[in-house]
DNA sequence: ACTGCTTTGTGAACGTGTGCACGAGTGCCT
DNA sequence: AGGCACTCGTGCACACGTTCACAAAGCAGT
């Protein structure tokens, strides 16, 4: 019953980049490259050397001094730590336009999250099939899961039914979750929830080029440009 | 009375918040609540009060001790500090899978954020209508976003794609890109980049899943995930 | 083996973000 | 008017994340 004591913590900031290193690795090792100092794979993933270095740091002293890293073994620790040693199926919640758009996305699969299947509450979408995989009721998602032995849910509903999905999901045994509706999901503490929300990434960025125009902009007139 | 005068910075995280709590808001003022304590808010946004309080503060002083904040004031001036007093039209690159998706998807515009036009590099997709929206070809970028005054591009091309499609961007003259292709951009500096990148959440995920099998880690030919 | 060049790994300094705790206002009730 | 209950605004301490700077370690050429 004791679950053994995890190793070692790895900052969340670095298990974030983690993954960009790793594209950036495979992308590099089919191009014939088999060794990468931490300048270049910074240079390539838009960060500093040193926090590179670091980062890498917490996976164990997989570089060379004077070389660099090998590319081969350093995908393969990255794999490791982040569990992509097997496949993650998941399942999407939501057969609308962007559950739609998240099933022919071939990103999934090929990435190690094959989608196990499509879950909608609309009897009309049920049966259909999209890229492959076929919609079925919401109901079947307990059933779901448990055959598959999916972890992983994608909530790709409208605001208004995304909570529902969510407990759903949890009810059903996933433990993690992608939130993609604009809605803050109630969960257990225990499970793990991200989201992708495009409107808070646009109002982000609307935020800067609001503060880029200085008030030039045709404001409605309520702007107090800076002094300087 | 106000002194309204230097545009103070406010910190990104706090930024990156201030959209949802618009959001809470503006859905809290709809049914008909005028007025919410820094406690409720916190609530509604998964966040703590402190820093619900310390966030709204950046904006200045709005809130009434003793009994909260005038809702309907409030998103008022998150609205002007994030800029959407007006629309900002966007341009999308890439009329693929992805790219329909976000086309279809209603919650740019009404977030303020319409669709000024989709553009594609392949002849066989331009003529055709997304949503309401015409395919253009993607070399009249440059006049696109000089006649509709665009200032941010969507990035929803193949990773191959991408760099080309932000340098045309920016050579367009949009300021600020939200990029959904697995890539790092490399743009001036002067350039708003944020990204968005499914498999790099999914992996994410997946490093808290494999965490949270236990010890199971050197797992290389018995790779099923524990069933707690 | 020695010298010189390169690059890693990490201690330490610095900057940013978070959360507590409490003073300072505000409104309500007697 | 005075007391009380409530909630904001913020100083402070702590945690987290980033960057610098440099010793340690490796390779190549002689």
């Amino acid at each position: 019953m004791a679950p053994e004591r995890t190793r070692r913590r790895i900052p969340d900031a670095t298990v974030a980049r983690l993954p960009v290193y790793l594209r950036i690795l495979t992308e590099q090792g089919d191009e014939g490259v088999d060794s990468i100092s931490s300048e270049r794979l910074a240079e390539l993933g838009g960060v500093n050397a040193a926090k590179v270095r670091k980062d890498l740091s917490y996976l164990g002293s997989y570089g060379t001094r004077g070389v660099g890293y090998e590319v081969a073994y350093l995908v393969y620790q990255i794999r490791r730590e982040l569990g992509l040693t097997h496949d993650w199926p998941v399942v999407i919640v939501g057969a609308g336009n962007l559950g739609q758009a998240l099933a022919g996305y071939g990103g999934f699969g090929e990435r190690g999250f094959p989608v196990a299947s499509i879950v909608d509450i609309d009897d009309a979408k049920v049966g259909s099939v999209l890229s492959g995989v076929r919609v079925r009721h919401i109901d079947e998602l307990p059933q779901i899961v448990q055959t598959k032995r999916v972890s992983i849910g994608v909530v790709a509903t409208p605001a208004g039914a995304a909570q529902d999905a969510a407990d759903r999901l949890v009810r059903a045994g996933v433990t993690s979750i992608l939130n993609f509706a604009p809605v803050v999901l109630a969960v257990p503490r225990a499970i793990e929830v991200r989201k992708v929300d495009l409107a808070v990434e646009l109002q982000i960025l609307s935020y800067h080029e609001q503060r880029r125009a200085g008030g030039a902009i045709h404001a409605v007139g309520n702007t107090r440009p800076a002094s300087a």
